[in-house]
DNA sequence: TATTGTTATACTCTATAACTATA
DNA sequence: TATAGTTATAGAGTATAACAATA
């Protein structure tokens, strides 16, 4: 009954990610928001759907993102002309411009949290990392 | 902006934790009341102040655990002889008993993520996350 | 006054399921 | 009938702040 890797994965991704969403509550957005945003940086304009389904959540889930970062002029969502059920999401001029400044906070939470290790072991726990991910078809892609 | 080590780690935590919640769901627990449990099977009796200090939580936090756990039957609350305030918390027999049960389900956890591993990156995983966490001061005591 | 614990309230994150409008 | 999206509801997890009882 010692301690799992589980438990020390559990841990310290923990408290990373709360580093983390406090320097993005600083700018007012959420963790889960800024996974969302860099998710359409990407892709210039998607459906909720699709969004969904990089993000591994509900499309009930990405209305309520979304719902939140409307508002906050953030993204905008409009009616797709070929399909009248079908919408779009996409970051404002705004929102876009903001992404790289809220990249910029997860490099400098990274870089508070691991750049004492060793260039070795940081290079060691990615590979680990994301050969695990691989290995348990974790599909989302690359949020920060 | 490429994808940061904070990223995969919450990537695969959060993996790990959710087949772990699915676990632990079976049994009527939440990995958050296991978390509970576990602290009490090391200390027989504690205050829940003292346990919020374990946990990383608040009181009020302790409170809502375990105003859940004790209609389940797995901890009783007790006030204190010596100090009218105080009060304490502890795990029952059918509680107690209950705890290797949970354990096991941790260790298949474990087992199904990360058994696949070469142990010489599961040994390395392990050391670095030890590492990382004594190093950003992450107090917690072993809870799975 | 300080401390212990509880309660009230609020918010994020997420899910499931029902519903609406189209296809 | 099937699909896209939204809405309604719920519950875990957690915090802050107010409060009651006791020290």
């Amino acid at each position: 009954m010692e301690a799992h890797l589980g438990y020390w994965l559990r841990q310290i991704s923990n408290h990373v990610s709360m580093g983390f969403a406090r320097k993005l509550a600083a700018q007012d957005v959420t963790v889960a928001e800024w996974a969302l945003m860099r998710v359409l940086y990407d892709e210039e304009r998607l459906s909720p759907s699709r969004v969904a389904t990089r993000m591994g959540l509900t499309r009930g889930a990405v209305t309520k993102l979304a719902d939140r970062l409307i508002p906050k002029g953030m993204i905008l969502r409009q009616a797709s002309p070929d399909d009248g059920r079908a919408q779009t999401l996409g970051l404002t001029a705004t929102g876009r411009n903001f992404v790289p400044d809220l990249a910029a906070l997860a490099d400098k939470n990274d870089a508070e949290c691991f750049s004492h290790l060793p260039p070795h072991d940081r290079h060691a726990l990615k590979t680990i990392l994301q050969g695990l991910a691989r290995h348990l078809g974790i599909t989302g892609v690359a949020t920060d």
